[in-house]
DNA sequence: ACCATAACCGGAACTGGTTCCGGTTTCAAG
DNA sequence: CTTGAAACCGGAACCAGTTCCGGTTATGGT
């Protein structure tokens, strides 16, 4: 939590003044708080006033409450990337990718408005966002499991099985029959499986 | 266009008052204007502005922006269910089934912002609603058509793949890439048939 | 130590969706 | 024709995200 110093807000080729690396860990811890007690909905202006900034400050780092909240999960999401290999040396290729697609979908379903943050972290690939390069990597990971058994398609990309992902959740989020995006994972792995 | 008057924005049960029905035609013909020239995503003000009516009366007819946008595209959506039964005449189920997946997606691509309207659309389940349950029937005549020759899985439910292709038409709204949304057709066609 | 300036700060202001409410209009019953 | 009230009208007000800009401050060169 509130990151290790490593990677705040992606690194800058100069680093940043005194006065705004501590305004963006203010921020980031602010932003952990009230994401937590109100969810992911929350507003900025919050967040900013928890944080005893201005909204523009918290804009000039932040340029969109997406990457904000992209920037507050990262850690999460990182720690459910990390899994994805321990998952496919421990399961068969095909459970693995499945118990992997749940655990994402229910780590979405948990912050409410995620669904929002992640198709800017899917769809805007300036380097900084590491955190896509992070899930195309596990989702390759195990998928090349899989194909190696000759259980996957070759067709089945990384970064489409993702962009499916997150359609399911921002579908499945807006749907209250819990069942739905269970049964949506069953159509894409099928989708992914050879036949 | 303008609609058939027999349904302006779904039926009541007492008829509407005069000033009431004027305003109401006004209001989707100005809205199909506004949306035509800038989009989706034009603001209900301007719509409001252009058919000469507050936005308070707006909103008691249409209570939401994405139920004015799906009251607007109605009739359109209405004829892209109608060609369901006629594909599923004239090709092999699956080729059937794909071809009106294309141009779902085309159509959602073409009015911006359409996406989140189709979850609203999708998800209330309000009677009313009728746009839902021709989108739902017109799916279900493309599966039936693939399972009677077993060219299809049971597990398909129509709703879920109205679902499914809601999500892909959100997600493949913020790429750039063109290729992506028929990529993820075919990663759910794939996952519709029969291995 | 001083200064020039780039970087930063905060909040006022703007835009967009949505709600609220005081005043008005239609309509049907008497 | 009158009249009471349900339905309707418009826009002011509200809240969200985002942008802008006048004033401030840290920092590297002298």
């Amino acid at each position: 939590m509130a990151d290790n110093g490593e990677d705040g807000a992606a690194r800058r080729h100069r680093p940043l003044r005194a006065d705004a690396k501590r305004n963006e860990d203010r921020l980031l811890k602010a932003a952990a708080a009230v994401f937590a007690r109100d969810g992911a909905d929350a507003s900025v202006k919050d967040v900013a006033r928890e944080a005893g900034v201005g909204v523009g400050t918290l804009y000039r780092r932040f340029p969109s409450k997406e990457l904000l909240i992209e920037a507050v999960y990262r850690h999460e999401v990182r720690l459910l990337c990390e899994a994805a290999p321990e998952l496919a040396a421990s399961l068969p290729p095909v459970d693995a990718l499945r118990t992997w697609m749940e655990r994402f979908i229910d780590f979405m379903a948990a912050k409410h408005g995620m669904a929002g943050a992640l198709r800017v972290v899917l769809t805007d690939d300036s380097e900084r966002l590491q955190t896509r390069a992070a899930l195309v990597q596990a989702v390759e990971r195990l998928l090349a499991a899989g194909r190696s058994q000759g259980a996957m398609r070759e067709q089945a990309k990384p970064q489409d099985v993702l962009m499916a992902l997150g359609g399911i959740s921002y579908m499945a989020g807006a749907e209250q029959e819990p069942g739905l995006a269970t049964r949506l994972i069953d159509l894409l792995l099928h989708g992914i499986v050879t036949s």
